[in-house]
DNA sequence: CTGAAAGCGCTTACAG
DNA sequence: CTGAAAGCGCTTACAG
């Protein structure tokens, strides 16, 4: 074994500023101006650079450029389950969809970080840090401190989904409400007369302001608006909520619900009780997830726009970033109605 | 405006090691040994710097420590879309569940990328320029080179999936083909005649190893394998794929289909024909997602552990890059079935 | 428009 | 077991 002979490995694996520098015939100082794209360069140098950067595939080092800048050219995505509830699939990829499409060309990585209750500490203290340069925050729960907690200390946030306890946080939304009012319009434009809702757990904004819509949209028809069962984002529950509406008013006809997943049993609980869809009750749903269309029978529900949603929060986190100002304090997304077989 | 004469913005937001260690009242080597967890520390230093630690809220500078170290204590995790096929969902949460659940307590960051058809150079000399320790790969393509050129470059690297164009990379699967055949023996245990699959696309292993357990799980009861429909993990492409087998083989009666989310459209196009399910024809899918239980009916179905697939992957990488020697070049998680009533 | 030099906050031999 | 010093690869005033 010769190993302790071994030259000290000259681990230089990269392409460094300097040697772009060198190739194209200028200082580091204006290989950086280029990089960074600031003006005062001449034409002549930014071509000479581009060129080398071209041929020998340099790639800068962001962690010295982060700590050498003030940017951490970075931003986080945290996912806060405080509480535990499980992250719902469809909704989670369509908006981490829409912030790397938003993302896109700009050199801004994203780093994902799911934080549960009790290790918030040390989430906040990384994340004030200075290793990120602002957070968008997905909050499962609505009463979650932790938007808050970031704001107030001085890191750009954006929320997704109104928060609860966190006021005068921005966030982005869907029209929750006008969505919810549409869909109980809609089932009284049908000549239904004893309209129910399955709503979502009262803890979350999504669901109180789905409740809200439906409410105010029978209201103004002079309907009753007592018929609310409470479920919480799973098929199971959805099924017990709608038992649950079937057994306090038989004479039902209709049933808004507050999320397709939960759609999807309450489907299940009127065919049990040899309910038909639409022609004993009809069944409205919100999100217009994949598996809408293939339910038996296919859902007429409120589609959000998941993806859109990612998408907004990510332009409103990086228009802060670049110092706009007088930016909207949230942004609602318009719903839409997709008509299929159930309502 | 006086903006012109204020102080210089006194910029040192975080506390710094150096504070730590004057608090402590050691050395800055000593408080960077604690930290990163080195031996030949006291004890007595070890405990002081801690205390100073959790006093001050400090925590280290990510980019100091990957500019100063070898290692960037951070790994990425790579979708890589080639050809543009829709991330699945359910699918892709589930993997990145496990990757958290794995990474928990390491103090290793998770970026996410995207790479696009087209944008892999840019990837490439990201990946390859020391911004991260290892990557992970989910493709959604077999043949794409991405793991290849990513193995080369010497950088660690694991993939989902058995990837098809990318021998000799280390990867993570289900164990689809005998999940596969467990499937098909199932359906002949039940006393089935004519079985037939919908297999996912051909360029992608999932789809071929789950066609294969199936041929072999057929072949080996002297069934015959000819009734075969390829489709693309939509429900839609599902139920084209479903009649046109009903079409080749009106009396067939059951069927196995490589994914829940086209056996849901299968499962329509079989009420459309006024096939009874399990009674005229027995269906089984594969992962068993959440929807799979909520299907009209209940869909039995080959489980496969999408968020052990995250974590096995974490753990393999994370393996590596400790030195690990020896490790396996493959990993296959088993899957067991779950049955329900549609078959 | 351009370059030389200091400094960002750590880790890592090296010397004790 | 511990500390002083060099250096990681950039950006940013500063001086021209």
């Amino acid at each position: 074994m010769t190993d302790a002979v071994d030259p000290p490995k000259a681990r230089r694996p990269n392409t460094r500023l300097e040697e772009v520098a060198r190739a194209a015939g200028v200082s580091k100082s204006t290989v950086s101006r280029v990089i960074n794209g600031e003006p005062y360069v001449s034409s002549r140098a930014r071509e000479a650079v581009h060129q080398a950067i071209g041929r020998l595939g340099y790639s800068p080092n962001q962690a010295a450029r982060t700590l050498a800048g003030s940017r951490a050219n970075c931003i986080a995505m945290v996912v806060s389950e405080h509480g535990s509830r499980v992250l719902n699939d469809p909704f989670f990829a369509g908006v981490l969809r829409g912030v790397h499409a938003e993302l896109a060309g700009k050199r801004v990585q994203l780093v994902l970080m799911m934080s549960k209750e009790g290790d918030e500490q040390d989430l906040v203290n990384y994340l004030c840090g200075g290793h990120v340069d602002g957070v968008l925050v997905i909050s499962l729960h609505g009463q979650d401190p932790l938007p808050r907690t970031l704001a107030d200390a001085g890191l750009p946030t954006v929320v997704c989904g109104r928060p609860l306890g966190a006021g005068g946080v921005p966030y982005v939304d869907s029209d929750n409400f006008n969505g919810a009012m549409e869909a109980a319009r809609y089932l009284v434009s049908l000549g239904r007369k004893r309209i129910s809702t399955i709503a979502g757990p009262r803890d979350m904004a999504v669901g109180m302001d789905r409740l809200s819509g439906w409410k105010r949209g029978l209201s103004q028809a002079r309907f009753d608006t007592d018929l609310v069962a409470y479920s919480d984002y799973t098929p199971e529950s959805g099924a017990a909520a709608m038992a649950d509406l079937l057994k306090r008013a038989p004479d039902l006809d209709a049933v808004f619900v507050g999320a397709d997943i939960m759609a999807l049993g309450a489907l299940q609980t009127l065919h049990a009780h040899g309910k038909k869809v639409p022609e004993d009750v009809a069944v409205v749903g919100f999100d217009d997830l994949m598996i809408a269309s293939t339910a038996v029978p296919p859902l007429t529900t409120i589609r959000q726009d998941v993806e859109q949603l990612g998408r907004t929060m990510t332009w409103r986190l990086m228009a802060e970033l670049a110092g706009e100002e007088n930016l909207p304090p949230f942004l609602l997304l318009p719903t839409s109605m997709v008509t299929r077989s159930s309502a």
